[in-house]
DNA sequence: TTATTAAGTCAAATTGCTTGACTTATTCGT
DNA sequence: ACGAATAAGTCAAGCAATTTGACTTAATAA
């Protein structure tokens, strides 16, 4: 037998996986629910009241969840609601745009609690990586200044970054990181933090975000498009973040629309690159998001027309999520604040007729998600503590690796 | 605390579960593999040589797996090479499509067992549930009749139909089976055998048959798109078939290409529907496929407008597909035997240039898979398989469900 | 005041993976 | 031809973590 060819197969469990996955559940269920007793979380997981119970003192131990003021719900003794401790863990998010970066801090739950930026050169990553680990320090010691033992806290570093990762790009006209493609940015951040990390697109980011905190909390399908300086969607099927083979699943800017003899990548219309070029502003201006806040304000022509184009691909771009997704909703996120995203929104709508149901829906089928600059870092941000605190598969089994 | 709204939660896991995890994996290593020693699955697997050799025993022992022939390979006491036994499970496949019923009884490796086909009425359940009836009787006591311990081995029966489900569709053109959306398939069915019954669409089902025994063997990311007389996709994301919030995940038929003035779904152009309507075809005519296999052998007009306009449309379903979902590969199904599915993949060809690489693909980006009427009943019949034996995140869980 | 209900604990039982030593069978080197 | 090295597989004890069932505690309802 020529038994050359490696052998294919998936993880095995052990008692250790097990036991992750209920913190991991308990977790997420407080979460998810707020606050909730072992009885509550015995019932909600499927576990034993002395198995939660375990898990519970455990948890308590470590500082991630608390105990509040007993409940008196009706007969039979009180309960003991216990939440999650929002200084039980702490994230660092660094957004690596086009013409900016973004560092921040977060705790369990989501709050901020520091924050800075810098300019990192786009075609120069050995001197850009410079600029990241500087601003990755500052941040650090800002957030760190009056928590002497937070640092021990730490989950990790998410990176975001705009995708498509690994692919050679005819077409660098929007695309001005071809640069930082090949360069071991994972590897070389590691070794400048000591911590662990992750990297991820800007629309993955948005999605665990939004997950997190936001418009898909509690939520296990859902589609996030995210239009920033490009256009993607970050992608939650089945309760997790899906990244695909090579993790450029949801690359949406890269589908086309349009005249079949004239097709164009949907970020050629949909994203903030393409409104920019129309109104002359510019990327890395300070300033910019003023300017298009006056400019949506006074009902300029050229923004209106933006709005109507964006508008219409992204009406069509809604119905293929959709359709092929059969998520619970859609999100629409942005870094763009102000009111230029209620209006697309608006312009988006009337949605098309689709599979997914319109009657008794808990949630609509299309909403807004966040329009914050900071919403991508504070997506990198929630990476970590989702690799470390959230249900998986992969966190189960022995091998991890997602 | 208005405490009234139910609490969310995941599943906890225990013991049992693990367990019935790694049964399942080392099916799954067999299944991929072919053979393989109890050492080589521990290496595979990451579990002890000890559980392994446990988890073997027990396999062994209710006839799943088999040894074979020592194997001498080097310095080191030989192996015992492992493999499934084709007759350790049997499952039962049934389709209702428009016009024809197939039920097929396969083993645990895929062989097919048994077959027949009826005419169950489009627009009547139930009396149509009764021919379905009938149809599984024969299909059990054919497959039975020199095989007395066999019926304790069924799996159960796996259902295909086409999609969407549970949707009102305003165009009923190409959807003649409306009235069965409404009736408890199901739960007839399973009344009425005394096996288990699940429910899938038929796009679903070929990519199950797909990666069980066909071109998706052992990939973990990949899009079946489904050419029958609806058109579909069938999606394995992350080594499962994922199926979306409500079940209709990959309804690629429903999207919608053309013109932005004039926008159709994908199904008018590209299914055997539309095909058949171009030819004069009568879609329950059972010389059918002869039929289309002349009109295409001697290069019937009509029959070249279709594979190029469907061609085109599929050309830009691939690129949106392999956008979106980022897949290891496109696998292009039918049951249309016969040489109109190469000739179409040809008209497909070549790929758009797409964010998938194409250097140093161990698979091609878009490769054909079954061509053959009962490819669905097949896929069907191997849902109750991958239910039972296949590793997925859900079998781990106390609380099981997909 | 007492029965009922529910939360939570205690301690033993059980399941199933892990550990490390051991046996067995084969090839390689001298 | 022989011993050393290597690899497969078994044995038996160890261990981690859930489960089980009885028990305690504390509240409300009748």
């Amino acid at each position: 037998m020529n038994e050359q060819r490696p052998i294919r197969a998936k993880s095995g469990a052990n008692h250790e996986g097990t036991s992750a996955h209920n913190r991991r559940v308990i977790i997420d269920a407080l979460r998810v629910n707020g606050a909730l007793s072992r009885a509550d979380l015995a019932r909600a997981t499927g576990l034993t009241k002395q198995a939660v119970s375990n898990l519970v003192e455990t948890l308590e131990n470590e500082g991630l969840i608390a105990s509040e003021e007993l409940v008196r719900k009706g007969r039979g003794q009180p309960s003991t609601p216990y939440r999650l401790v929002a200084d039980g863990a702490y994230s660092i998010g660094l957004q690596i745009d086009r013409h900016v970066s973004r560092a921040i801090v977060v705790d369990l739950v989501g709050n901020i609690l520091a924050r800075a930026t810098a300019e990192v050169p786009p075609r120069a990553p050995e001197e850009g990586i410079g600029v990241l680990l500087d601003l990755l320090a500052d941040v650090r010691r800002d957030f760190a200044m009056n928590r002497p033992e937070a640092e021990a806290r730490i989950a990790g570093i998410g990176v975001a970054m705009p995708g498509p990762f690994g692919v050679e790009i005819a077409d660098d006209s929007l695309w001005l990181m071809q640069a930082w493609q090949s360069f071991p940015l994972v590897d070389r951040l590691a070794a400048g933090t000591g911590l662990a990390v992750s990297l991820q697109n800007d629309a993955a980011a948005c999605a665990t975000a939004e997950r997190m905190v936001g418009a898909a909390h509690g939520l296990d399908h859902a589609v996030c498009i995210y239009v920033g300086y490009g256009i993607g969607a970050g992608l939650i099927l089945g309760g997790e973040l899906y990244s695909g083979a090579k993790g450029n699943a949801g690359e949406i800017g890269m589908v086309l629309f349009g005249q079949p003899e004239n097709l164009v990548p949907l970020e050629h219309r949909a994203s903030i690159a393409s409104l920019y070029a129309m109104l002359d502003i510019e990327p890395a201006d300070p300033q910019q998001f003023d300017k298009l806040e006056r400019l949506v304000l006074e009902d300029d022509r050229r923004v209106g027309e933006w709005i109507e184009r964006a508008g219409h691909d992204l009406r069509l771009a809604v119905h293929t999520a959709e359709t092929l997704f059969d998520p619970q909703t859609v999100i629409l996120s942005s870094g763009v604040p102000g009111s230029l995203m209620p209006r697309l929104i608006a312009a988006i709508e009337p949605l098309r007729p689709s599979l997914v149901p319109t009657a008794g829906r808990s949630v609509p089928r299309l909403r807004l998600g966040m329009t914050d600059p900071w919403a991508v870092a504070i997506g990198a941000a929630a990476d970590p503590i989702r690799r470390a605190f959230d249900p998986s598969f992969s966190a189960i089994l022995k091998r991890q690796g997602e």
